[in-house]
Parts: C-alpha cells; sequence; structure tokens
DNA sequence: AGATTGATCCAT
DNA sequence: TGGATCAATCTG
C-alpha cells in the first residue's frame, strides 16, 4: 500500500501545547525494542499532567530529584514506580522549565488484537520500568513512539476526568483524559 | 472492600 | 529520621 508513511515522533511534536499533544498521542504506535524482541501498541487512552498550578501532577510540589525530568526537555520519558509496586510510563512536553507530561494508560496490541489497559499493565505489557526513566523517546533506540498515519477522528475520543486523582481538589474533575470511544 | 509494596517527601 | 502518602492492580 502506497501511502503509509511511518514517522518517530521529534522533539518538536512533544514541545506543543500538553492537551493538544495529549490528544494527537491517540492512534499513535508506542514502540519498544528490548531483550525479547520490538513490540509495538496503539496508544488508546491517555492523560495529561499540566504546569505547576495542576494538583493533580507531582510537579505542583515543585522541582525535586523525582519531578526534576518533567522540567526537563520535552520527548523524555518519566518512568515512575508508584504504590511500591506498579511503573508509569509519561512522555515530557512543553519548553524546558515548564513542568508537564503525559501518562500513557491503555494500549492495544497483538494478533489477536487484546486491549492493555491500565498505566501498571502497559508497563508490564512492554517491559518499561524505572531504567528507562529519563531516556530519550526521539533517538529511535528502545523506545519511541510512531505516527502511522491513521487519522483518529474528534467524535472517537471521549474527554474524561483523570483516574486516582481524587486528592486534587478541582483538578481532579478537569477533562484532561483522552479515550478511544469503544474499547471492551 | 482490603491487601499489597517501597520510593518519595516533608514535618516532627 | 519516621511516617503518611501514593497518577495501581489483584483477589475476594
Amino acid at each position: 500500500m502506497g501511502g503509509c508513511k511511518v514517522r518517530i515522533l521529534s522533539r518538536a511534536d512533544f514541545e506543543r501545547s500538553t492537551l493538544r499533544v495529549a490528544r494527537s498521542l491517540i492512534g499513535k504506535y508506542l514502540v519498544r525494542e528490548g531483550p525479547a524482541g520490538v513490540q509495538a501498541g496503539r496508544i488508546v487512552e491517555v492523560e495529561a499532567y499540566v504546569g505547576l498550578t495542576d494538583r493533580a501532577s507531582h510537579a505542583s510540589r515543585g522541582r525535586t530529584p523525582r519531578t526534576d525530568v518533567m522540567f526537563g526537555q520535552a520527548g523524555v520519558a518519566y518512568v515512575y514506580l508508584v504504590y511500591g509496586m506498579h511503573h508509569c510510563f509519561n512522555v515530557v512536553t512543553e519548553r524546558e522549565g515548564y513542568p508537564a507530561a503525559i501518562l500513557i494508560r491503555a494500549v492495544v496490541t497483538g494478533s489477536p488484537a487484546r486491549l492493555i489497559d491500565g498505566p501498571g499493565r502497559v508497563c508490564r505489557a512492554f517491559g518499561i520500568d524505572r531504567a528507562l526513566n529519563r531516556m530519550d523517546l526521539t533517538s529511535g533506540r528502545e523506545l519511541w513512539i510512531e505516527d502511522r498515519s491513521e487519522r483518529v477522528s474528534e467524535s472517537a475520543i471521549s474527554r474524561l476526568p483523570r483516574i486516582g486523582v481524587d486528592y486534587a481538589g478541582e483538578w481532579a474533575a478537569k477533562p484532561y483524559r483522552f479515550r478511544l470511544n469503544g474499547l471492551s
């Protein structure tokens, strides 16, 4: 088939408004090149964490050893351990000095296709852990995101409140979660 | 609903 | 230095 271009997302793709990048990540592909070979998953759910004032964001309490990566260069991985057990994978966005990132919450992968629903499950399935924290996702090595020229219409995406951030007051209700409609 | 698990952060 | 907290998941 002609016209089916594949492009690895570049720094410039991530150096934009986090909400817009989050929206655009739906339908892109997370690709992991590891010891077990190459795996790819179609991204179907993400959450945006935007700036110092976003009380749901780890960065809302300032720049610390953990959140430092969120203040850094866009297109870099932010991977952390939550509840002592599960890893969560994020992509850093926006200009340097502005803390923001997008959590990858669900992908569809494999044949037959199966939904991997939940950030901890995504990391487990793709072998992502803190060893990949601060990795440059634009290098085309180990971990990156591909645009495979699949258009996803606005009407195919729901905007919902983020999960597990009830502590964040009014910020908990903001529709910063983007999910593809029609998933099981 | 309750247990799990350990890094992180801040106040004691 | 101690302890509350946590962007989750599994089992019942």
